[in-house]
DNA sequence: GGCTCACTTCAAACCTGATTGATTCAGCCA
DNA sequence: TGGCTGAATCAATCAGGTTTGAAGTGAGCC
């Protein structure tokens, strides 16, 4: 792998490394692994200030780990689909198992 | 799963993600995906202070995702056979993915 | 022994990201 | 329209982990 290869795709997987590894981004996907919820429902599910939990559903937005869907006054938040496969691939050991799987 | 439970499970996973959403500590696992290198070697490839790396050397040692093994004046660092495994057992969406392969 | 090399530990400075409080926006209902 | 609620944004503060420079350890060489 190229020198620049191997950068780019160290800069991306810590992009979404960081995303998850904060306890109330981890609460709120852990808990969008049941089902789609919107920020009311999370907001008992995850009891940090209003703003705070904003602040960090804006951060797994910008990651693309999660969708929104404004319903009426409600916004809902569901797991992107490939939420795990990317995170799976973004650990610094992924490219170990894809060669061995390769083999 | 019950609140202390999933705390704890959250704890422990959360541990992990730390230590590998660094650009330092990610690209070590990287390069050691390739096989053991000693402490010199990995200063070659990851342009880091000495002290710098070995701090977070001991980082990496803490969460048992490595282990060392002194060889004359060297010291020798292998990634943990289950190095992978409990990363991706540690993602907010692994549950997510043990219930879908269980049904 | 004294010396160098490879690596580690320590304490202090630094800096990015989390948190807070206030404000703003968007939709609903009377 | 005005008031209310759910949600997002903004600026400022705070905290914890990263980084730095210096000192320390342990193994080999002369």
């Amino acid at each position: 792998m190229s020198p620049e290869r191997r950068a780019a795709t160290q800069e991306a997987s810590l992009e979404l490394l960081a995303a998850v590894s904060d306890p109330v981004r981890w609460a709120v996907l852990d808990r969008l692994g049941d089902g789609t919820r919107c920020v009311c429902d999370l907001r008992a599910l995850v009891p940090v200030a209003s703003n705070l939990l904003s602040y960090h559903l804006k951060v797994l937005r910008d990651a693309g780990l999660v969708t929104t869907a404004r319903r009426g006054r409600w916004v809902d938040y569901t797991l992107a689909p490939d939420a795990h496969e990317r995170l799976a691939a973004a650990l610094p050991t992924a490219a170990l198992i894809r060669r061995a799987a390769a083999s």
